[in-house]
DNA sequence: GTACTCAGTGACCATGTACTCACTAAAAGG
DNA sequence: CCTTTTAGTGAGTACATGGTCACTGAGTAC
């Protein structure tokens, strides 16, 4: 690779790494692209011969972003096949990605429709593997006679709400997820455990 | 009152309600000061005239339906003391005041705090009745000894993930609280009630 | 060494939107 | 009546923001 292509390849990760720095401090639909480029110490000019429209590049870091989401989750599907380890990998997850899932929370209800569905596939692969887990218990009589995306449902309703208003309720720079991680689990399994 | 003030007055009510249809349609954040003049066929400065911005038009109309909002939950908890008809009773509620709350659901976290603090000000009244009725029902022992701060939560957020995604989830003109309403009431009560 | 290429620049543009103000005309007042 | 007041008007302003384009200068090709 000559030195133009390789200078042009570094400005593209740069762009990407400020733009996504940005969009986690003040989301996608607040961040301007001329912030991104003055963060970036680079021409707002630049950051368009890079990437076409800010739509574009908030798609280009959102899949990558979602890429290792991914990875993430077929490792959690691989080690877990009951409900209260599952459940404690999850809240792991979110709680180190919770800087990215929360503005994703506030956001999606505005996002593009293509956007959002990606997103929410992402998701439902997830819930899809909590079900399944859960169904298996009902099945072996190991849990009680509940309907697993109901249940589903309100686990991950709660979860949203949280990072939705984060701001609200975290002190300083301490993690929602891990603020609330212990009753939520503990209501949860409540909510599907016998007894 | 003269011709005059009473003039005043019709103009100052054609904006409230026209706003109030269009922030329905739109939501608040989405809706522009030139659109509501328009469609209440009145210049876009007699807006300014009546409302000096477009924030103090809002909080008013938000107040208006947020007073209404709380004389219907004194009501509501005036006559229930039992979860199954209180759940009922603001479920009905929320339907029919669907078209504002998915609004509100979507937009909350991106209001300015003092709004944003109103609004939360008087859910914090609705999940306090069904958390006292909750600890009455847990210290007679009919309950399950389940927190009932977390299952409102549970419950709350549920209702908020359906209300802003109702795009999403609703077909044609149907209410989504009405779609889901029997399965949310029959999880939440398994979530609370014994055996 | 000379001509060409292209990443990068930043002034500029187009658009959208909240808000203003000099003006108009109808109503109020004496 | 004639003057004053004021609700209403709508062109205009200020600003934000996504996106463009003619130009520059370092790198590449010959």
């Amino acid at each position: 690779m000559n030195k133009r292509t390789e200078q042009k390849q570094n400005t593209r990760q740069l762009i990407l790494r400020t733009a996504k720095a940005c969009f986690i401090d003040k989301g996608f639909l607040e961040t301007t692209t001329a912030e991104i480029a003055s963060r970036a110490e680079i021409a707002h000019g630049t950051l368009f011969l890079h990437f076409k429209t800010k739509e574009i590049l908030i798609v280009e870091i959102l899949d990558n972003e979602l890429e290792q989401v991914n990875d993430k989750i077929q490792t959690l599907i691989a080690r877990t096949a009951d409900i209260s380890s599952a459940l404690k990998v999850y809240l792991d997850f979110l709680e180190r990605e919770e800087d990215l899932f929360s503005v994703l929370a506030r956001e999606l209800p505005f996002y593009p429709d293509a956007l959002r569905g990606k997103i929410l596939f992402r998701e439902a692969i997830i819930r899809n593997h909590f079900q399944q887990i859960i169904k298996e218990g009902i099945n072996r009589d190991e849990l009680r006679d509940i309907d697993p995306i109901q249940a589903i449902t309100f686990l991950f309703s709660t979860l949203n709400y949280y990072l939705s208003m984060r701001k609200i309720f975290r002190e300083e720079q301490e993690s929602v997820i891990g603020k609330f991680r212990d009753k939520v689990i503990k209501t949860f399994l409540q909510l599907i455990e016998k007894g």
